[in-house]
Formats: structure tokens, sequence, C-alpha cells
DNA sequence: ACCTGAACACCGTTCAAGT
DNA sequence: ACCTGAACACCGTTCAAGT
């Protein structure tokens, strides 16, 4: 076996700090000057450890969906256990101000989050192929939400025309979004149909 | 009335140099100054016209949302219409690289194309709250779709590890991506239905 | 080997002149 | 009034020393 050289930063430490200042002050407050800083050294060792931004910010992603979605208890229905799980990813994500600028274009960070879902999509007597398409349904299900209902943090500095008209006449509350999700929700798991050959 | 002073620097100007630069180049490339540097100027009149970035992003979301989705022919049904509708968009989207990070968070930019979708509902028989709801659903389904099927650009500089295990086994290719989208809107719009008050 | 300090080429934004 | 040049406080990234 090689030998492993002790170090007193390790890549887990570097994402960590990375997570901590996201979730206080926004990916634009992500830098790997801020990172470095966060942890007391020089930017140097923040991209011998992650390499640079773009891996850093994979890293996060992957790390924001870790352990997010529920176990699937086999005494629930699948279609049950969808919903669970897409409301507990969209609670993950529309819960970080901007996480969606995180997740978006990565696909691989919904990866280890989909393995349960497919499996209960499975013991529904889903085929594996129909399986993974169902999830990915939900996942646009959710993703879409989160994009367009989470409104980015403004500062507001030099408005030129203070109102746009017409700026919202076909706007939503909140609260009625979140019942329209849940429809959503209800609207797609109700279509989806293991015996049905799909695509 | 007021005197309206001649100049020869509009804010469409620049924010249409803005969209030349976001379609060439992509989003990363607009800055304040290389939009200022095509027009041949110094930062300080693109700041006077369209106040600061912030400003000229949502300036550039509701440019390219505008005209891109058909117009409602009464001979077509509404749900036809829908799923017409949701492809223009989606392909408006989709076709620039990183549309989706112009998109997100700013619910305005869809009002405008919303309109027409609402009004076929209407036309269709939804009350008009069902309508914006139903619309709303669509939108989801859209940027949903373009926000995790478009892969952002690369540069691949330091990638530390080479390959994760575990990559992306679920994934689906592009055209799999396609007709999944088709069936998501068929799910969708199959599922709404004008007599059933919903939310 | 691995760090720090300094540097390069950029940002967004604003200020102090210039005309 | 409106421009330009220069500046401030940041970026991501890398280089040349230092230990």
């Amino acid at each position: 076996v090689t030998g492993r050289k002790e170090l007193d930063l390790t890549g887990e430490e570097v994402v960590h700090a990375a997570i901590e200042i996201f979730e206080a002050e926004g990916l634009e407050a992500v830098s790997m000057r801020t990172v470095a800083a966060r942890l007391g050294v020089s930017p140097v060792p923040v991209y011998r450890r992650v390499g640079n931004k773009e891996a850093l910010l994979d890293a996060m992603a992957d790390h924001l969906l870790t352990d997010v979605v529920p176990a699937f208890k086999p005494t629930q229905g699948w279609r049950e256990y969808a919903i669970e799980w897409a409301t507990a990813l969209r609670d993950r994500l529309g819960g970080t101000t901007d996480a969606w600028l995180l997740i978006g274009g990565r696909r691989s960070a919904y990866v280890e989050a989909s393995k349960p879902l497919v499996e209960a999509l499975q013991a529904g007597g889903f085929a594996e192929d129909a399986a993974v398409q169902a999830c990915r349904l939900l996942i646009w299900a959710v993703a879409g939400f989160v994009v367009v209902e989470t409104r980015r943090p403004k500062a507001a500095p030099r408005p030129r025309k203070t109102s746009r008209p017409g700026g919202s006449p076909h706007g939503i509350s909140d609260e009625e979004a979140d019942q329209l999700f849940m429809l959503h929700l209800r609207v797609l798991v109700g279509g989806l149909d293991p015996d049905e050959q799909q695509a």
C-alpha cells in the first residue's frame, strides 16, 4: 500500500467551508478567496484540493443533495413515495436561496438522490428504464418549480424605471404556488403507469 | 410635452448588444465592460442607460422571451395549443446554451409569453385563475427540462479525480430526453381539466 | 513537498476631470 | 449634460519565492 500523506486540509473541509458560506450568505459570496480565508489559508491550497471553482461547485451540488430523500418503506405505495420524494427534494432546493443556481445543468448531482425512487418504482412494477424515465419527470417537476418560483435576492440600487406596466398581472402567491406544486405532482404521478410502455 | 433629448445610444441598443454577445459567447462573456466595448463607449454610458448589471439581465430575459410562442388559432383545441406553446418555449430556452441562467428566478419574464396560452385556455373553458395555474404548470415543466437537461459549457482544466464511480448510471440520451419531454407534456396536459376545480 | 505573497487579467461600479 | 480615464474593491488563477 502506498503511504497516505498526513494533511491538515482535506477536500472535504474545503467543500464544507464553501457550503457554510453558501448557506449563510448565498452563492455569490462563495469565491475561492472567501473559502480560503474561512479556512485560514491562501487560495493555493484550495486549488490543490478541489482543482478549480467549477469542480468546487460540482462537489457542493453533490453535497447539497446527499441524504435529502426519505427511505422507501415497503408498506407504502410507489405513488405515495414518489410524492414524498419530490417534496423532500423541493424543500431542500427551495430552502436555500439560490440552490437552483448550484444544481442547474449538473445532472450528475441528482443521481444519488434518484436511486431510492427508482427502486421504489421498480418495486411497484416499473421496468428499469421506465422507472428511470419516471424519476426524471419528477426531477423536472421539482427543478422547474424551484427555478421559476425561487426569487433571487436583490439589492435594488439604481432602478431606472420604477415599475414596468404589466409587471406581474398573472402572478400567484406563495401558498398558491405550494398547492399548485402538489397538484403538479398529483397530475404527474397519476399519469404514470407501470403497465404502459412509454417513450 | 417635455422635450426629448436626442441620444445616439439607447437602452434598446445596449440590450441588443448584450444579447448578441450572449448568443455568440454565452452568458459569462456578457459584462458591463464587454457590452460597452462592443458599443464603442466606456462603461459609464451603459450604466446610464440600464442602471446596473442586474437590470440589464432582466431586460435580456424579457427580450429573450419576446415573440417566441405561436399564435393561438381558434381552429385548434387548447390541449394541442398548450403542447405547441410549451415546445416553442423549450426550443427557445434550450437553444441558447445558458438561457436558463438568465431566466431562472425572473418570473416576470414569462408574463408576456404566457398571455396567449392563458387566453387559449380560457377559450377552452377554464376560469381565469385556473388558466393561470395551468399555464404555470407548463412553465415549470419547460423550465425543469431546460435547467436539468441543458449541459453547461465546460473547460476541463484541472480535474483532480478523473472519474467518480457511479457518475451517471441513470443517464438518458438526448433523443430519449426529447421524447420524454413530450411524454411529460402529454401527461400534464392530459391531466388538466377545465371542469375540475383545482388547488 | 507544500505553503505564502504577489501578480495577471479580468469583474461591477463610481469618481473626478474633461468637452 | 454627457463623455472618458482612472480608480476601488473585488474576482479566478498562476507564478516565483520561501520553508
